[in-house]
DNA sequence: GATCTGACGCTACGG
DNA sequence: TCCGTAGCGTCA
């Protein structure tokens, strides 16, 4: 590509590349796509083209030739048919490897070279010696080979000579000669096959060499080996076993003449990407923290090894890469401070799948192998101890395949213009959410043991009160028991004309959900006291109970997972901090002493979560993210009004007031939060039945309420309409970051799953967009604080549209300051055109406990006010 | 007979 | 016939 499109394209997208945010992460991954390109297409490439590669514009290039997809690389082309390798013409497939691929034609976008493996079991100079490499390739295949390796030779500098020795230990360790007595006491790796080199047996010379190969690497493909056996190819990852090791393919530079492996002066074989130079090493991971002497030689050099991966230059392959860095935190965390993986980028095939179809849930590589690799593929589960030859061979061809995957995926991303989100957004949140995990949440555990008693109490109570209220004995948290109590016995849904009582989902049965409940509240007791049980039971079994057991050593930590939504969000598990209780429950504690009142007391769940000494948490959240996302989508006129009218301070406040005629400062919380579902309801296509049973209304009223709404902002009616016309043309929506989601529904012919696909879209437009800008909130703010010297605030969660750090009492105000600065930025975001026709409005709140934070004062501007001691509660 | 599993209903969260 | 997360309990 020439200087002349780079002007056209920033003169299309209206951005600099260098000028973004997290340039340095942008450009190293465009530097991996390129190195991508450049193994991927170097059979068919012609000549004059690598001459360009390896400058710094042609990296640029790669990422704007996919900028749409009328400009994609060659990436996407056939190989030509000079360059395929046939499968039975090479006959070098490993038995085991064979076992995997069946017939390599029936894949659609791979080429048949793909298939090809490096054999493993053969040493370059054995093969050479034998004069066998005619066997391998074809001759047209060498020569463009030949061609390939010498133009790329400009680029990569030769690794230095290795010496004989660690030619040898290499050599000796790959082909299992002399590793029954080299391993004899280690346990594990014990093969006569065994490609993968174990660093702890290295000598001072190797370790260098080996370091050195390290930075001379295109491409690592990492992953990890866990305590009881899977490898974390095959890891569930509930297992939550401890990490053994880690296993790196090396994919060294194609230039590999002068290779130290290599005895040979001819050029190896290279075949798909894939040098039978790349090396496989195996880096213990020791959590052990006494160890002996020479224990902590061979764990400090697996250190070098670890930040050298971090920190390098070259693209690293992960699958589930959160897990990885993660690893390195949690095992070197003494020497390796979280700021510094912050600028880690891996490319995580799993991302990119999720991005590709976010409806797919890829739960492990045997799924990703399924989908993306060859559907004919069957994967073999390793499910013995990791160790075995047999495993490790296993091990070394998952990687490759890994490696082959992700290619495709990464040009796949390009295609369907989503690798830009990939690169800016998804990447970058890799290294935030392993460092996330990796701070705990301090919980009041004591209290919330008392508070677990207090509330069984109650619930015994309430479970007499039902028993005697529905005149016999039921299980209250039965909800078939309970339809039969409401319906076959009292038959309140008779005494109720006015409403139909909604149906249950799937059963259609009479349902017993609370909005049926509040209906029949006032024809008897028991609708009611089923009310306050569940309340209760919901906050003993999910938020005390529930925690107590996520809790490990007097903290909790929640897992983050990047790809469990649909809409680009993140979900959190273990505990689901994301949805715990916001509002206190009132407990009424009965005196049976004559003379004494019933004593009331206050449940929060949230305020169970304490900063630790110094510290106290900030929240920031955008308010109405979603509203405001609509109104700058939809230009409803009324809608844009509402915001961008300095005055009204709260939307939902606003609304509330207007509708009920009552001043601003009479509007309940309860009757805000009301509103706020009403809105959203409407907005996103609820039915007047839904609508009804969540007001409490007659569906006439509901109707009727509906109505005047999208009469009033009849633009978001305009907007719903365009959004599901275009979505059923293109059969997928996409948000303000380009984030897709495919609804395959659109276009169907039943009517319920139509409108659904609809409804879906919409949605999607707006908690998709809204989703990028808090993912892109968080990024930001996370790399301020990790890139400053001083600020050690810690991002503890991310609820949605909320933020919630854990700050230095003494560095509140300044970081408050950025943090709002930061999030409402974000209206305007160059780099990617994007300019919001609304203010974006960030609440900020702290306190020493999550339950009861403050609204944090605006800061004047120039003047830090000073933080006062004790502040909270 | 004890345990496991998946489907379902409900209810927190977020918008 | 609002959307979409996790988690708990029952039931077959």
């Amino acid at each position: 590509m020439t200087c002349e499109n780079m002007e056209n394209y920033e003169g299309n997208v209206g951005f600099d590349l260098s000028k973004m945010p997290l340039s340095n992460i942008a450009q190293r991954i465009m530097a991996a796509m390129h190195s991508f390109d450049l193994e991927e297409n170097k059979n068919f490439r012609e000549n004059e083209k690598n001459e360009k590669i390896g400058h710094y514009s042609s990296m640029k290039d790669t990422l704007l030739e996919n900028k749409s997809p009328h400009c994609i690389t060659v990436t996407d082309q056939p190989p030509k048919a000079s360059s395929i390798i046939s499968l039975q013409s090479t006959g070098i497939l490993h038995s085991n490897q064979m076992s995997n691929i069946k017939d390599p034609n029936s894949s659609g976008s791979l080429p048949l070279s793909s298939c090809v493996y490096t054999p493993l079991h053969f040493k370059p100079s054995h093969l050479q010696k034998n004069g066998n490499k005619k066997e391998y390739l074809l001759k047209e295949n060498t020569n463009i080979e030949k061609k390939e390796t010498k133009n790329l030779k400009r680029k990569h500098a030769t690794a230095s000579h290795m010496s004989e020795q660690a030619k040898n230990c290499f050599t000796m360790e790959e082909f299992g000669i002399g590793i029954e007595t080299k391993y004899k006491n280690s346990g594990e790796t014990k093969s006569l096959e065994n490609p993968v080199c174990d660093v702890r047996h290295l000598g001072p010379v190797e370790k260098r060499q080996l370091i050195e190969i390290l930075k001379q690497a295109t491409t690592l493909v990492v992953t990890m080996i866990y305590q009881d056996g899977p490898f974390q190819l095959k890891h569930d990852e509930d297992l939550n076993s401890m990490v053994k090791g880690i296993i790196i393919l090396i994919k060294s530079p194609l230039d590999t003449r002068n290779h130290p492996f290599c005895a040979s002066t001819t050029d190896p074989p290279v075949m798909d990407g894939f040098s039978i130079d790349d090396r496989y090493i195996y880096i213990k991971v020791e959590h052990d923290t006494l160890w002996r002497q020479e224990q902590e030689m061979s764990n400090q050099f697996a250190r070098t090894m670890l930040f050298q991966i971090l920190k390098c230059k070259h693209t690293v392959i992960c699958f589930n890469a959160k897990e990885f860095v993660k690893t390195v935190l949690q095992v070197y965390g003494s020497y390796c401070h979280w700021k510094h993986v912050v600028d880690f980028v891996v490319l995580d095939p799993r991302i990119a799948a999720w991005l590709l179809d976010p409806s797919d849930t890829i739960s492990s590589f045997e799924d990703l192998v399924r989908k993306y690799f060859e559907e004919s593929v069957t994967m073999k589960v390793n499910n013995t101890n990791g160790g075995s030859s047999h495993n490790m061979m296993s091990l070394c061809s998952d990687l490759r395949i890994l490696y082959r995957i992700t290619v495709d995926l990464c040009s796949k991303l390009k295609v369907c213009g989503l690798w830009q989100l990939f690169y800016t957004l998804e990447l970058p949140l890799i290294p935030i959410l392993a460092v996330m995990e990796t701070h705990k949440f301090q919980v009041d555990k004591e209290e919330m043991k008392r508070t677990s008693k207090l509330l069984g109490c109650r619930l015994k109570e309430l479970e007499q009160e039902a028993h005697v209220a529905a005149g016999e004995q039921f299980l209250v948290t039965s909800n078939n028991q309970l339809r039969e109590v409401l319906f076959d016995k009292l038959k309140l849904h008779l005494l109720c004309k006015s409403k139909t009582l909604p149906k249950t989902e799937l059963q259609k049965h009479p349902s017993t959900s609370e909005a049926v409940l509040n209906a029949l509240q006032d024809l008897h007791p028991l609708p009611k006291i089923i009310l306050e049980y569940r309340q209760i039971h919901k906050v003993k079994s999910t938020f005390v109970d529930g925690l107590l057991s996520c809790m490990r050593k007097g903290f909790i930590a929640p897992t983050w997972n990047q790809t469990g939504t649909v809409s680009g969000r993140l979900s959190a598990k273990k505990p689901n901090i994301q949805g715990i209780s916001k509002h206190p429950i009132q407990i009424t504690k009965h005196q049976y002493e004559q003379g004494k009142e019933d004593e009331k007391t206050t449940v929060s769940p949230r305020t169970m979560f304490i900063s630790s000494k110094g510290y106290t948490f900030l929240a920031a959240d955008f308010s109405q993210i979603e509203l405001r996302i609509l109104a700058h989508l939809s230009c409803d006129p009324e809608l844009l009004k509402l915001f961008q009218e300095p005055e009204s301070l709260d939307v939902f406040m606003s609304l509330t007031s207007q509708w009920k005629g009552i001043p601003l400062e009479q509007v309940t919380h309860v009757e805000r939060e009301q509103t706020k579902r009403i809105v959203y309801s409407v907005v996103y296509g609820a039915g007047k039945e839904r609508l009804a049973a969540c007001l409490g209304v007659t569906s006439l009223q509901s109707s009727q309420f509906i109505e005047s709404f999208l009469q009033k902002y009849k633009k978001i009616h305009d907007f719903t309409q365009e959004t599901i016309m275009q979505c059923h043309h293109k059969g997928y929506v996409t948000s303000i970051m380009g984030r897709r989601r495919p609804l395959p529904n659109i276009n169907a012919k039943d009517y319920r799953l139509r409108t659904q696909a609809e409804r879906q879209a919409v949605n999607f437009v707006v908690q998709g967009s809204a989703a990028d800008l808090c993912k892109i909130a968080m990024i930001r703010i996370f790399t301020s604080i990790a890139t400053s010297p001083k600020l050690t605030a810690r991002l503890l969660a991310q609820i949605h549209d909320e933020l919630l750090f854990e700050v230095e009492d003494s560095q509140i105000p300044e970081f408050a300051a950025l943090v709002k600065e930061t999030m409402e930025s974000l209206q305007n975001i160059q780099a990617i055109g994007l300019c919001l026709k609304v203010p974006l409005k960030v609440n900020l709140a702290t306190g020493r406990s999550w339950g009861c934070l403050r609204p944090f004062p605006e800061a004047a501007p120039g003047a830090a006010r000073p933080w006062p001691a004790g502040v909270g509660h």
